[in-house]
DNA sequence: TCTGGGGTCCTAGGACCC
DNA sequence: TCTGGGGTCCTAGGACCC
């Protein structure tokens, strides 16, 4: 196996600080993004805010308890979305083998480049460099021989929070090749990557707390507690063997949109138009990016907090929002009427389609099968070959005129505003 | 102090086919 | 006949990641 070097590179508080920068007056107060909602949670927080313990995740009315004084924004995903953009321009330029996640972290496989770049160090000191100047904004860069123990060290290398403001970090942190496994020896078993909350519990309940308990035991004890794929990842991750390779291009396998509503809904009419919404906006998601799927997902979340999925796979992939919208209403009727889930209260729905297929599909199928034979094969079939035309003309007219030139009917269909341009 | 929204991957059972 | 085993697809749920 050939050494690899990787590069993880993380914004700081991303969004925080991005809200920042649009508004230097917020620069040294408790700034929270998210939240804003009477059931949000946080997205992001400066480390001004996190000095009094409000963290990613924790819910609105938490972080309002830690800090009253704090800035509360709401995400202007758009904005970061710029943003990150930018970003990842910059790393491009380093090497075309960088893997984002999310909007503001990213891998980087550097070791083809190590000649021509020199240091690993010196790389992530000039990214460092080149995002602070091109952006205004910092970034915190960890360097080992895998994704895991880079993405350690880049948190190792970030500021820390404290009242008054933020310790700097060392910005950049290398983990040198052969000390992986005493890098990670003490660390708690939840820094390892895939082992979550649920995980952590059955550990500890067999006296496993750190990555060096996990690596003085044998892996069959694992295996007879976790399971196979799980206990051979982790005896594997705990001494720093981690061959996940740095992907470019990892194709999408799934588009969806979710809602949590300010209020639980009861009434089907309403849920059924929201549904409509969201599988429209899925359907728009698909299309710009030329997917179509054949499975469509719903998602009902109670007020009890319980959740559950339906969904069918049709024959031909989908990307239009009415064949969507057919599909996901009809599941949303049983899976309303299991359970007695309307009388209850609907929390969240969520629409998403899978089982996707490429660029070209959709064309490709609406041609061979002809304008009239598309009912033949269902009616959902029929609404996708009767609508993926009209869509795209959609999409074309939104594309010139902006989102609120059309928008869908009530039927399901699509219609142009009255007042819209054109 | 009740728990977001975007995803990925794994498991497990049943249908169906050879 | 009371009985195979493997492969693939589909559905549902759950853990996990940022």
């Amino acid at each position: 196996v050939q050494e690899r070097t990787v590069l993880h590179v993380d914004m700081d508080a991303f969004y925080a600080s991005v809200e920042v920068l649009d508004n230097p007056e917020l620069a040294g107060r408790p700034v929270v993004v998210g939240g804003s909602s009477t059931r949000g949670v946080v997205a992001s927080c400066s480390y001004q805010a996190r000095a009094y313990g409000v963290r990613a995740a924790m819910p609105a009315a938490t972080a309002r308890a830690c800090c009253p004084d704090a800035v509360f924004l709401p995400p202007r995903m758009a904005r970061y979305r710029a943003v990150s953009t930018r970003f990842r321009e910059i790393l491009r330029d380093i090497t075309p083998l960088v893997e984002p996640i999310g909007l503001d972290e990213a891998f980087l496989d550097v070791s083809g480049c190590l000649r021509l770049l020199g240091r690993p160090e010196d790389i992530g000191a000039g990214i460092r460099d080149q995002v602070r100047g091109a952006l205004g904004l910092q970034c915190s860069v960890g360097v080992g021989s895998s994704k895991l123990v880079a993405k350690l060290a880049s948190r190792d290398a970030k500021p820390r929070a404290c009242l008054g403001h933020p310790e700097e970090g060392a910005g950049v942190v290398v983990v040198a090749r052969g000390a992986e496994r005493r890098y990670l020896a003490p660390r708690p078993v939840g820094d390892l990557w895939g082992i979550g909350p649920a995980t952590v519990t059955r550990l500890a309940q067999v006296g496993v707390r750190t990555a060096g308990d996990v690596a003085s035991l044998p892996v069959g004890v694992l295996v007879s507690h976790l399971g196979r794929s799980l206990g051979q990842r982790l005896a594997e991750l705990a001494v720093g063997d981690d061959p996940r390779a740095v992907v470019p291009g990892a194709p999408v396998r799934s588009v969806g949109h979710e809602e949590t509503f300010c209020a639980d809904l009861h009434d089907l009419g309403a849920l059924a138009a929201r549904v409509q919404v969201m599988a429209e906006a899925v359907g728009r998601a698909l299309r710009d990016r030329n997917l179509a799927g054949r499975t469509v997902t719903i998602k009902v979340r109670s007020s009890d907090f319980t959740t559950v999925t339906r969904s069918r796979t049709v024959g031909r992939p989908l990307d239009a929002g009415p064949a969507i919208t057919a599909v996901g209403r009809e599941l949303l009727g049983t899976a309303l009427e299991e359970g007695d889930r309307a009388a209850r209260g609907v929390r969240l729905l969520g629409v998403s389609v899978s089982g996707l297929s490429g660029p070209g599909t959709v064309e490709q199928l609406a041609f061979d099968l002809g304008p009239a034979s598309g009912t033949a094969a269902g009616p959902v079939e029929g609404l996708q070959a009767s609508w993926a035309a009209v869509s795209r003309v959609a999409d074309g007219i939104r594309a010139r005129f902006g989102d609120g030139a059309v928008s869908a009917g009530a039927g399901g269909g699509v219609r142009a505003m009255p007042g819209g341009a054109g």
